[in-house]
DNA sequence: AAGACGGGGCG
DNA sequence: CGCCCAGTCTT
């Protein structure tokens, strides 16, 4: 049995002391931001602090307020969440924004729930964060802490929401929901816990166990498929011909126009296939991009194309990384070129 | 309940 | 190279 007022104490007292800084912490306990704290907890759904911080800098520098952010165009949006994956996330910021403009900050947890791209945890953030409601958050630091703290090795949702909802400080609920997930961040880690400075050992039966890790047991994860495709660069690295994804894999991004090759279909034919669509006469193989993400391994194969499709300015659009290593073959071609001169007497 | 959805960092 | 990260939405 878990005593849980000298838990509440420990833990506090340790993130008075030892809680990380971070920008989207300005202000008072239980009042900051609105705006900052709901742009941060989006941005790092799924993304580490540590990365999550250049992002933040360069998103509130390009967008300092919501009336700024509503009024973008989309795509000015996106630019400013390049690289940093899940787009959707930068979508329905946007279609949140104006929402905020129409009807004000939501001042409470169903409020930030009804808007698009805010989840339970996100809501119970931003409720708890700035506006000092009592709401537990339930991420993957809350999970692993909790799992260790009960010796749970099999945490459902449902579990860790009730166990957290149960810990929460009344008193101080927007100081306990950060100390939980800095603890989490900086002390219980999943691979190598610091146990000697955890302010919660003595209660811990993970720790008490002998093996912390082994609480939560690893989720088992889908397989990652292996996909080829063929994209044609139309232009060059300043300037080419973009198209713009549609629904799911990097929706809403630019790109280089693509095709993925179906079962049994032949690089040659898909790249005959894909070039019939934009009008464009196929050119030489520029090399290929292998490209891995948590759910797909891309073997992207980039050939040159011609044609008189409008080129769009590279710089300006929003693009994923496997475009840009696209973008950058024909570079790394020309200065091979340059450098053995006698291999290929083709221009490019 | 399960799958889709990015990208990087660390052991 | 496998695992995980301040999750959410869709089917």
């Amino acid at each position: 049995m878990i005593a849980v007022p000298e838990l509440r104490a420990a833990l506090l007292s340790w993130f008075d002391a030892s809680g990380r800084e971070l920008p989207w912490r300005l202000g008072t306990e239980g009042a900051r931001d609105a705006y900052r704290v709901w742009v941060a907890e989006i941005l790092l759904q799924q993304t580490q602090v540590a990365r999550g911080l250049h992002y933040y800098d360069r998103f509130l520098e390009a967008f300092p307020t919501v009336q700024a952010l509503a009024e973008a165009p989309t795509e000015a949006v996106l630019k400013a969440w390049e690289g940093c994956g899940y787009y959707a996330r930068a979508r329905n910021l946007h279609r949140a924004a104006k929402v905020i403009v129409q009807n004000g900050f939501p001042s409470d947890y169903g409020g930030w729930l009804a808007l698009p791209g805010v989840g339970p945890y996100t809501a119970a953030a931003v409720a708890s964060l700035a506006f000092a409601e009592g709401r537990a958050v339930n991420d993957g630091n809350v999970r692993r802490v909790l799992a260790r703290l009960y010796g749970e090795t099999k945490p459902t949702d449902a579990w860790v929401q009730a166990r957290a909802d149960a810990l929460l400080s009344p008193v101080r609920p927007g100081a306990w929901n950060e100390a939980v997930m800095d603890l989490g961040a900086t002390v219980c880690t999943p691979k190598a816990p610091r146990c000697a400075e955890c302010p919660l050992s003595a209660h811990c039966a993970a720790l008490a166990s002998g093996t912390p890790t082994a609480f939560p047991a690893p989720k088992v994860r889908a397989a990652v498929r292996k996909v080829e495709a063929v994209a044609v660069l139309i232009g060059d690295e300043r300037e080419a011909v973009l198209e713009r994804r549609g629904g799911g894999l990097l929706g809403g991004l630019m790109g280089l126009p693509m095709l993925e090759l179906g079962p049994q279909q032949t690089e040659a034919a898909v790249l005959e296939e894909l070039c019939a669509r934009l009008g464009a006469c196929p050119g030489e193989l520029l090399g290929q991009v292998r490209h891995s993400m948590t759910h797909r391994q891309i073997t992207l194969h980039v050939y040159a194309a011609a044609s008189a499709l409008p080129r769009q300015t590279v710089a300006d659009a929003a693009l994923s990384r496997l475009d840009h290593k696209a973008l950058k073959l024909l570079r790394a071609r020309q200065e091979s070129l340059f450098a053995a001169p006698f291999t290929d007497g083709s221009s490019v």
